[in-house]
DNA sequence: AAACTCGTCAACCGCAAGTAC
DNA sequence: CGTACTTGCGGTTGACGAGTT
């Protein structure tokens, strides 16, 4: 098929906005409202692309951004989401009222990951990274260890995979829209998991990860832009502290669709409802006051 | 003071879904 | 129904400033 460039390269500007640039969008669009950003730039009368206006203006220049840094509890947020979005940064924005996708995509690049790591949790499934010398050093004086961990993987491969047969899911790799059941299903197992003979209610089970980690690539399958690859369930899932609340609390407005999303459902059968205070609790994922600036809420000036 | 390294983030690129024709 | 076009998304780049040597 093949498509052309979205715009003639020949006379557009790149690179930085000038402050000019930007009132003539800011002006074009709060007059006219962006219509074909196609066609803006001409009409606009600016010699950038429509894709570059439209990401100027959704970025940047939207009244309704805020800027600056981020809290600790938008921070929080984030880790939580992507720990069960992966990285669906424009779903993730959704959630976090005035941050864009690219905000929150360079903000955890530069900040979060970079703390997870430091605190020893792998960024990309939000699991504890094992420090295989102590658990083989100690299973060197007591095997008995390594037993009952292998144990305990089976069995929670075999609830996990009782849960898919009974659930009756598609076969991954034939039916690559089922992103949507599988997260759907990721309750069943959680509160099957919650009442079962290895694991208490404090330890949930949670998906380790909606994408880019696959332990065994033949039974991964693709998302949308082929770039996001699922974990089987049966090796995907991670125990995770306890994010949420078990009473009925009111659903957070920051999150106003994530149990919808998630179809997060609490081990009495409730919705598991995904508050803030849920969020701020995520102590593991975030030990101590943090080293991060964020909570000094300095305003960047542009 | 200069050179170098590192961190940050705005902007670009390419791909794919959605939509119009 | 097929093709072309638009829009949205996520990954990546590179300019720039701050910190360090």
């Amino acid at each position: 098929m093949g498509r052309g460039p979205c715009c003639d390269k020949n006379g557009v500007k790149k690179g930085p906005w000038t402050p000019e640039e930007d009132d003539k969008l800011t002006t074009y669009i709060q007059l006219q409202g962006p219509g074909n950003w196609r066609s803006l730039p001409k009409n606009a009368g600016l010699q950038r692309c429509g894709k570059s206006c439209r990401l100027r203006w959704t970025n940047y220049l939207r009244p309704d951004i805020k800027r600056g840094k981020f809290s600790f509890e938008e921070e929080e947020t984030i880790i939580q989401l992507h720990s069960i979005l992966g990285n669906r940064w424009s779903a993730i924005a959704a959630r976090l009222p005035g941050r864009t996708d690219n905000e929150i995509k360079n903000y955890w690049n530069t900040h979060i990951r970079k703390r997870l790591l430091r605190n020893g949790i792998d960024p990309v499934t939000h699991a504890h990274l094992l420090d295989l010398s102590s658990i083989l050093s100690s299973a060197l004086c007591n095997p008995s260890s390594l037993t009952s961990l292998s144990t305990l993987q089976i069995q929670e491969n075999q609830l996990c995979n009782s849960l898919l047969q009974n659930h009756a899911i598609p076969t991954l790799s034939s039916q690559p829209s089922q992103f949507q059941n599988l997260v759907d299903l990721v309750p069943a197992c959680i509160s099957a998991a919650s009442t079962g003979p290895f694991l208490n209610q404090t330890t949930p089970l949670m998906p380790a990860n909606v994408e880019g980690f696959s332990p065994n690539p033949t039974s991964t399958f693709s998302c949308r832009n082929s770039q996001e690859s699922f974990v089987p369930f049966n090796e995907g899932l991670v125990s995770q502290p306890c994010f949420y609340r078990n009473s009925t609390t009111t659903a957070n407005p920051t999150v106003p669709e994530l149990e919808e999303l998630s179809g997060f459902q609490s081990p009495n059968n409730g919705y598991r409802i995904f508050s803030t205070d849920s969020v701020i609790s995520t102590r593991l994922t975030s030990p101590g006051p943090l080293n991060s600036p964020s909570t000094l809420h300095q305003q960047q000036q542009h």
